[in-house]
DNA sequence: ATGACGAGCGTGGCTCGA
């Protein structure tokens, strides 16, 4: 037997709650959507996958739950939208690096935070396969300016949380099965060394802070009974800047999320950091 | 070894995903 709703570190008040969740589609995941919003009370949440144009978001509902709503849309695939509480003072839509680049895949967001300002990107990194088309090293690439612009956004010392989908498993114990995953552009050495590049510019992964559990997962495909066997990988990630690292007071992973109706095959990541 | 599922686009059967 496992867990169905994980939640690792000391559930203390005063907190403030910071989301990221692959949905799969916003227009086909909304009711799954509200119900996990009305749930869980998160105060900003970074959606990736939504697979929807900014004019066809379902604004008005979510609106109606009381959440501001910033998007980074595009037809038919990707696209990513930050959800708040409270408005954005700033917004930045697309990664830094490539001005050809047309992928909707990262949306930023600053917020008042107290007296100071709380920054979270929301990024849908390119899941790069199959190997040896022009998709892995767009993966590669992507990755790369990734990681200039995250080296950027921490020399500012601010509260900075960088989550979304990585599409990438950082360790063998961050999947189930890691045979089935030899050969595949989440678990090739260079995704891997380049999400550590990333780590090592001084973020922290805020459930690997919490747990050095196994069988903690994030997603689970919707082929084979992937998620009644817990055949998972953890992909979806919330990295902290020391100025969030020292705040953070707990990590939820809303697991249960995928045994809703019509569930997104990824589930909700969910930080919280001393308000 | 392959396909299994699912969403979007658009009404047939692709592309894309992980």
């Amino acid at each position: 037997m496992r867990l169905r709703h994980l939640v690792f570190g000391l559930n203390v008040g005063g907190t403030f709650s910071v989301a990221t969740w692959n949905i799969n589609g916003v227009k086909a995941r909304i009711d799954a959507l509200l119900a996990w919003l009305a749930e869980a009370k998160p105060d900003i949440v970074g959606l990736q996958e939504i697979k929807s144009v900014d004019e066809g978001f379902p604004r008005l509902e979510v609106e109606a739950l009381g959440y501001h709503v910033e998007t980074h849309g595009q037809k038919g695939f990707n696209g990513v939208a930050l959800l708040s509480r409270v408005s954005p003072l700033e917004v930045m839509r697309r990664l830094p690096g490539d001005e050809s680049d047309e992928q909707a895949r990262y949306i930023e967001g600053a917020y008042p935070f107290g007296t100071r300002i709380i920054r979270v990107g929301c990024l849908y990194l390119p899941n790069g396969n199959p190997l040896g088309t022009e998709k892995f090293p767009y993966k590669l690439s992507w990755m790369k300016r990734l990681e200039q612009h995250a080296a950027g956004r921490l020399a500012l010392e601010e509260i900075f949380i960088l989550c979304g989908d990585y599409n990438v498993i950082p360790q063998a114990e961050d999947c189930a099965e890691p045979d089935q995953w030899v050969g595949d552009a989440l678990f090739q050495p260079e995704s891997r060394q380049a999400y550590g590049r990333l780590i090592n510019l001084g973020f922290t992964d805020a459930v690997r802070a919490v747990t050095g559990a196994p069988h903690v997962y994030t997603f689970w495909d919707y082929q084979a009974g992937a998620y009644q066997k817990n055949n998972g990988i953890r992909i979806d990630h919330a990295l902290l800047s020391p100025e969030a690292a020292q705040r953070l007071r707990h990590v939820r992973i809303d697991s249960h999320v995928r045994g809703w109706e019509k569930p997104s095959d990824h589930v909700p990541v969910v930080v919280s950091l001393a308000a």
